[in-house]
RNA sequence: GGGCGAUUAACUCAGCGGCUAGAGUGCCACCCUUACAAGGUGGAAGUCAGGGGUUCGAAUCCCUUAUCGCCCA
């Protein structure tokens, strides 16, 4: 064959032109007046702030093989691909920058300049990790690639938005959120972290008013008692219930604030049973103030960069923790500090800065979760979408299910600007009474429809803390005229972004076009399959379920699968930080991205996670052995493909198909195909990754390398079957190929333009189908044609005869080089197919057969195995001790075996319970141990 | 505190009511045999975490204990 090819499979010398092809020839372009069922999968958009990591590399792995498999099963296929802005994150990377750089921060930029900043830095990464996507094989639509901040899905953003605001579905509230005092935004329960801190517990007298009694409260943040608005006590722990509806002085503020019960924050049990309540600065107290509405008041304390604002009194300015410092100073010198004890205590961290967070009343917006949830709910519920594994769903539901409201503004800069605007004047009408109606509106003479607010959607919000009205304008999608009006009469917009999940929720939908009608989305709307893993169920699966319901009135997807997660050998999860992650380009470039692919779905198990022992290479390069199991099998196919297959098939000459001609082997592999290919299409039906793998790897490497690529060697050697036998071996070896290509695609692609070269036709009508096909990528999924048990059973007994020839060999340690003699007994239809095999047996077992029916001794200098009903002697062994022994030790496990055997048939129960079928199955088993040990002694 | 998962060979994992519990890596022995040493042939290696139960039969189902991990409070 031509010299060009690389002896030892080399990766790097196929991938890329393989890329080049399918690219150049538009094989992922998908078109939706195109024939073919449709199939979709819209790609889980990986943040432009991060490098690819193994997590992306086995969700995109698996994508590939379900989209490739759809494609080749003719499907009209659709792999939607895209990048997400990633909002916090990115912002912070690029303002840590700006910081480490120039020394500046985001206000000195301006939030214009900043936000240019990013998108200088979003072209430069999103690149990147495009650029990886596609050097893992990864067959996306590359022309519909998007990005969450794009205008198409920006358009989309901004539809949702107006509708949910329209129907009353988004609202403004105060809220108490997790305050990042580093990066000043809010960042959700999901963003935070927590960290066991050691701090102190400091026990404070609070003087009940006009009496010379006190109580103690406990708290582990002094500073808080600033804005403290009630102590609260159990309403029967009778050391205190007489005090309720009395007060304290507050220390220090000089403010009277109430004893109040309350038996949900207060444990009797627990300390002094007296706790104080400041619902400002946390949650729990936050909760006493809504139970308790109007009977206790709510006092913020805090500036958004947690120093002590106005009402903290003198303390005001300071920060947090100075303020700590001096308020237990100053509770000190007034005797009215009890004690302080050391403390350890669980503190709230941002994912994102690292700093704690600070519990902080501020004005949010919020999805109203319960007329959303609801039917997102019910489409699980009722298996409409169904979650593989099929436990990930109790997740989904249990998050859901508490509907708690979902807080979507941002304190940044860098993701979709609010579309609220809001009037500026500080006017305060009467409770009931709409702001805009009270106000001069600029507008009314030229418009008298009341543009441009008739143009939006409005609410009026009143606002407790500074009693005013205020009005909340959401103009139409695309009418920045509205917008320009609205400004005109000097209402501004809401500075703040939407949380990112606010755009990845729409993400199956806006990508396809909405809100336009488009043909892709009228084509591949709801998509089939979403493949994801399990940390983001609530934040993205869920919400895309909710606005695809909401939007489109259909579900997303009807599959959710959800893949194992890969820690590393000590069973953590691969971070940065850590330096415990491998990189897949590394893997790539050692490995090949085939291998990477092959590892990754072998490891694709239901578990909910799975180890992967990282090491180091002599480059410094995080990677692991686990690899080699898949460079080894391309190696595999590169080897046998190239060098044996197209090789052999390049010097004989096609024959029609005469199945009459062909050997038991031919049959045999023919069946272990259709076998094979027919649990692989079961496999993938339940996304069983691994067992696809393992099917693959065992069909090819055992079954056809090395069983049947072996017993052919000598048929196409034998002109008289060398035809008959390249048909099966080039049928056989192109339905592999097919068969594999989802999973590992450079390598069977490349192999198969070379097989196209040399063996343009390949055929094995009714049974193997392999119509031909430029490139295998779009060639057909094999069907999976008929099997033959009778076939399998007997083939199956000639490799036991193989086997145990060169075990005896091997016991005897016989030259592998040295063709021994071997008798076998046999008779009846045994031996007929011992002998039609003769060649295959003697070429694999290195041997000389004897076939006989009987025999009245075993041979001089001979060792025996019973196998496959027949009786094997290997002759010429010079050790006859040494098969005494072995001899022995095999009576020993035949007498262990019948013990064990008899002692099940003699149990009356089991005669009669167990299946008729499985106690005849034991008594031959034991006859035929009893039989073996007989032919022994 | 609630939920989920894991515990099977030295390592990484399959098996989830019925073969003598499997695979890959590693280990041992022998082999560069013209597809493949990234390979071939053979081998050793397991109280299926502990305890209890259901069953004719349990790694597999139930209860329980322990250890580890993840998610949500």
């Amino acid at each position: 064959m031509s010299g060009e090819i690389s002896r030892t499979y080399d990766p790097a010398s196929i991938e890329a032109e393989a890329y080049r092809v399918w690219l150049s020839e538009e094989c992922f372009k998908a078109d939706p007046g195109a024939p073919g069922e449709p199939y979709c999968i819209v790609i889980p958009p990986p943040n432009v702030t991060g490098a690819l990591h193994l997590g992306h590399a086995i969700n995109n792995t698996l994508q590939d093989i379900l989209i490739r498999l759809h494609r080749m099963r003719g499907f009209n296929t659709l792999w939607v691909p895209g990048i997400d802005h990633a909002g916090i994150a990115t912002q912070a990377v690029v303002e840590k920058q700006l910081k480490e750089k120039e020394n500046k921060t985001r206000h000195d930029l301006g939030r214009e300049a900043l936000v240019q900043r990013i998108w200088d830095w979003k072209k430069q990464y999103g690149d990147r990790i495009i650029e990886q996507i596609k050097r893992m094989g990864c067959s996306c639509d590359w022309s519909r690639l998007r990005f969450t901040l794009d205008e198409q899905c920006a358009r989309a953003v901004r539809e949702t938005f107006f509708k949910l605001f329209k129907d009353g579905l988004i609202y403004r509230g105060k809220r108490l959120v997790n305050w990042d005092v580093h990066l000043q935004t809010s960042v959700s329960d999901d963003e935070i972290y927590h960290e066991t801190v050691k701090t102190s517990m400091w026990h404070i007298r609070y003087p009940i008013s006009g009496t010379d009694k006190h109580m103690v409260v406990a708290t582990t943040r002094p500073e808080t008692m600033l804005g403290d608005t009630a102590v609260a006590v159990h309403s029967e722990d009778s050391r205190w219930n007489w005090a309720i509806g009395n007060s304290v002085d507050l220390p220090l503020t000089g403010r009277k604030i109430p004893i109040i019960a309350d038996d949900i924050l207060v444990d009797p049990k627990f300390g002094s049973g007296v706790v104080k309540v400041t619902p400002a600065h946390d949650p729990n107290d936050y909760a006493v103030w809504q139970r308790q509405q109007g009977k206790i008041e709510i006092i913020n304390i805090l500036n958004p960069d947690a120093t002590i604002n106005q009402n903290g009194g003198k303390y005001s300015g300071m920060k947090r923790d100075a303020a700590r410092k001096k308020i237990v100073e100053d509770l000190t010198a007034l005797g009215l500090l009890e004690k302080e004890e050391p403390y350890e205590t669980q503190v709230g961290h941002s994912d994102r800065s690292k700093t704690p967070i600070e519990p902080y009343l501020s004005d949010q917006w919020f999805v109203k979760m319960a007329p959303l949830a609801e039917p997102a709910l019910q489409v699980v519920r009722d298996h409409i979408v169904k979650f593989f594994p099929e436990r990930h769903a109790q997740q989904y539901l249990s998050w859901l299910g508490e509907k708690r409201d979902w807080p979507i503004s941002r304190q940044l800069w860098w993701g979709h600007r609010i579309p609220v605007w809001r009037n500026a004047l500080k006017i305060k009408p009467q409770p009931g009474e709409m702001t805009r109606d009270s106000q001069p509106d600029p507008n009314t003479a030229e418009n008298p429809e009341d543009f441009p607010f008739s143009e939006c959607a409005v609410q009026s919000v009143f606002d407790s803390e500074t009693g005013e009205w205020i009005t909340y304008c959401c103009p139409s999608p695309n009418r920045p005229d509205v917008e320009a009006a609205l400004e005109q009469a000097r209402y501004v917009q809401d500075p703040d972004v939407l949380d990112t999940w606010f755009s990845s929720a729409l993400w199956p939908h806006s990508t396809l076009g909405w809100p336009e009608k488009t043909a892709d989305l009228q084509k591949w709307y709801p998509g089939n399959v979403l493949v994801t893993s399990r940390d983001i169920i609530s934040l993205w699966v869920a919400r895309m379920v909710m606005t695809g319901l909401y939007n489109m009135g259909e579900i997303p997807f009807h599959h959710v699968y959800i893949h194992t997660t890969i820690l590393d050998g000590h069973g953590e999860r691969m971070s940065k930080s850590k330096g415990n992650g491998v990189d897949p380009v590394d893997v790539i470039d050692t490995h090949g991205a085939d291998a990477l692919r092959f590892t990754l779905t072998h490891m694709a198990t239901e578990t909910q996670d799975v180890r992967l022992p990282v090491k180091k290479n002599a480059q410094g390069q995080n990677t692991s052995d686990k690899f080699d199991i898949g460079r080894n099998f391309c190696n595999k196919i590169w080897q046998v493909g190239n060098f044996f297959v197209i090789a052999n098939l390049a010097n004989i000459a096609p024959a029609a198909v005469d199945e009459s001609k062909w050997s038991l082997a031919d049959r045999w592999i023919v069946s272990r195909f259709n076998r094979t290919i027919g649990e692989a299409d079961t496999a993938l039906a339940s996304y069983r990754f691994d067992q696809y793998a393992k099917l693959c790897y065992d069909f090819f490497w055992d079954d056809f390398c090395a069983w049947y690529v072996e017993a052919s060697k000598p048929a196409l050697k034998d002109a008289a079957t060398a035809g008959q036998t390249a048909n099966v071996l080039a049928a056989v070896f192109d339905g592999a190929l097919r068969l594999l290509h989802p999973m590992v695609p450079f390598i069977t692609e490349t192999i198969w333009w070379r097989l196209n070269e040399t063996r343009a036709q390949r055929e094995l009508a009714g049974w193997i189908e392999c119509s031909s096909a430029k490139r295998l990528i779009k060639a057909p999924w094999p069907a999976a044609g008929e099997t033959d048990d009778s076939v399998e059973s007997r083939f199956s007994k000639i490799q036991e005869i193989i086997k145990s020839i060169r075990k005896l060999r091997n016991d005897f340690k016989v030259d592998l080089k040295k063709t021994v003699d071997a008798s076998i007994v046999a008779v009846g239809e045994l031996a007929g197919q011992i002998e039609s095999n003769r060649q295959m047996i003697e070429l694999l077992a290195v041997c000389r057969l004897k076939i006989t029916s009987t025999v009245s001794a075993p041979p001089a200098g001979s060792a025996r195995a019973s196998v496959a009903g027949c009786d094997i002697f290997v002759e010429g062994l010079e050790d006859e001790d040494a098969e005494k022994q072995r001899s022995s030790k095999r009576k020993e496990e035949l007498a262990k075996q019948i013990q064990t055997l008899n002692g099940r048939l003699a149990s009356e129960a089991y005669i009669s319970k167990a299946p008729p079928k499985l106690v005849q199955q034991t008594r031959d088993q034991l006859a035929d141990a009893e039989a073996e040990l007989a032919k022994i002694n």
